[in-house]
DNA sequence: TTGTATGCGTTATCAA
DNA sequence: TTGATAACGCATACAA
């Protein structure tokens, strides 16, 4: 393997040169530039990364990692726990990492961690971007700092951002049909069942998705009330009961939201001796025990552990080295649990 | 970040007593080891691994990977794929990876093939370990000179290697029952099938794993002839067709080994009209079109670009630094594929 | 327009 | 038992 060293030697010319060269920098004549180039692709040159990361570390960066704060049974924790192991990696290649966990949508609380971010003077910014004020405005300072943001688990284009890390939620939707009809031999009715408050854009995106994946696919597949779907309250699965009570035709239910667990078990005992395929949405402590258990039987997950860790990788790959991301929206697999895999 | 420069300096040594001290080379005063090993601890010192990779280079390490040769459909291709990429990343840090892509099983090509990698003089080896007469002798002269090994795909315990990284496939038969039940509603009939010649290791244990599950688990599941295969030969499904044809109860089919992949075609066909499921392994090009169109209802993965990747990877690691690899069996995600999560 | 010198952190050799 | 020094490959400030 080449390096700038010997290049330099077989030109005739000083390391210097041949790195004026090797990174667009003027300054050079035409002719030894030429010459350069032409050696350095006849030896396949490949900059040596660890030259590269030791030289970087004089830039000092600091990155942030803004979400929010999620107890010990949530998607979030399962983030920040990856984004905390790519931390360490970080720190050890000499780039610091802070982290601003969310706790409360409180106004003087949100205010108060936008005016810190604001003060830490960050090189890099990994976040979800939460559309309140202070957020906004802070992701508006960052922008026009110049400074560059990377957006996970949820998308906002409305932001200029260096790309999106997460989960094509319309695919997710598919999937999760795609497994509603599997566990029902293709000719099965199915649900769609989902918290009160999920009015949100990745509910109504893996709701698109499943509705369009059944009539687009599965032209024996029933999807009940036309696809609206059930509403429970936290801690009232009464809304469920009465589904059951009035559908006994239902083979399958796609819980879009779970807020606590508790439905899944609700379900499974409305279901009673039925056959019944109860499918959900990320793979989190609690659902691991329901996989196991035989109430949920099948989970999808999103891979919070990319959703951790990459960003802050592709900030620090665009920071250190100029390398911009392999895409503007970067997916995560969609992998499909059963109690056999997890 | 503390640097071993600023350990030296806070214990008033020079880097190098440090440097003895932190690697565990012998020549250091009790007292003052005690004191840097204090003062590391106080600083939370975690090496760079930029400066460790520098550090590196000068052992110029040359690796090597034994696969089997596989075309454009084949498991081992997408392996060998991924073992290219990672040499890519290797070579950028300044290491040699030498490729043994074994054809055919004829005994003096082995032979050739085993004399050149002696004659290769490699610091590590990442291979399958195929038990021919050439391929045994190899791994024990490299066993005798003290080159580190790792199995990958197939685990063969008789010889010392540093670990095996590939399935578990006990638990990937396990996977394929859950799957089995899950798409029959938990009272199906479910039947093993597989290629003549597939009296080997995988099989085994797969169709170990996918009996005890349905036993243990699945009460209610039938599994057809005691889970004694229905054996085909390459080109001829006749077998298949017999099967279908007496067992008008069969409600899915976990095919082990394919061959070719006309066999998945030919049981769908003889199923006719009735809902079928057909599991399958291994998700290379051929399936991936299978799945799309229906002919295949769902396939378990074994992360081929893991099993090309990380043994190279850890060989790396082993050799540069001295790690050794985080267990004796890493074994790679069962990851379950369906029609829209390819 | 080009060359030289220095530093990033770690390891290893040589000298004291 | 310890210190000083050079080397790995790259980037860059400075000198020529």
């Amino acid at each position: 393997m080449a390096t700038i060293k010997q290049i330099a030697e077989l030109a005739g010319v000083s390391r210097g040169t041949v790195d004026r060269v090797l990174n667009n920098r003027p300054g050079v004549k035409p002719d030894t530039a030429e010459l350069i180039r032409k050696i350095a692709a006849e030896v396949n040159y490949r900059p040596d990364l660890a030259g590269k990361i030791l030289a970087a570390r004089k830039k000092n960066l600091r990155l942030g990692f803004l979400t929010l704060e999620g107890d010990e049974f949530t998607f979030f924790h399962d983030v920040t726990q990856a984004a905390r192991k790519k931390a360490v990696e970080l720190q050890n290649l000499g780039v610091e990492i802070r982290f601003y966990l969310v706790r409360e949508f409180t106004r003087s609380g949100l205010e108060a961690l936008a005016a810190q971010v604001e003060g830490d003077q960050l090189d890099g910014m990994a976040m979800v971007p939460m559309m309140t004020p202070a957020i906004i405005s802070l992701m508006h300072t960052l922008e026009a700092r110049g400074t560059p943001i990377i957006f996970f688990n949820i998308d906002e284009p409305s932001v200029k951002r260096l790309c999106y890390v997460g989960c094509d939620y319309v695919r997710a939707g598919r999937v999760a049909a795609g497994l509603a009809a599997l566990t029902t031999g293709g000719r099965g009715t199915v649900g769609l069942l989902t918290l009160h408050d999920s009015d949100n854009y990745s509910y109504q995106e893996r709701a698109l998705g499943f509705t369009r994946e059944l009539s687009e696919r599965y032209p024996a597949m029933t999807l009940l009330n036309g696809g609206a779907p059930t509403i429970f309250q936290h801690g009232d699965y009464s809304a469920v009961h009465t589904l059951f009570r009035e559908h006994p035709e239902l083979d399958a239910i796609y819980i879009v939201n779970l807020g606590d667990f508790s439905v899944c078990r609700e379900a499974r005992i409305a279901a009673g001796e039925r056959p019944l395929s109860i499918i959900t949405n990320d793979l989190v402590a609690a659902q691991r025990e329901m996989l196991q258990s035989g109430v949920i039987s099948a989970t999808l997950g999103q891979q919070p552990e990319v959703q951790g860790a990459l960003p802050l990788q592709l900030l620090y790959q665009a920071l250190a080295f100029g390398e911009a991301p392999g895409a503007d929206k970067l997916y995560t697999d969609l992998n499909i649990y059963i109690s056999q895999n997890i």
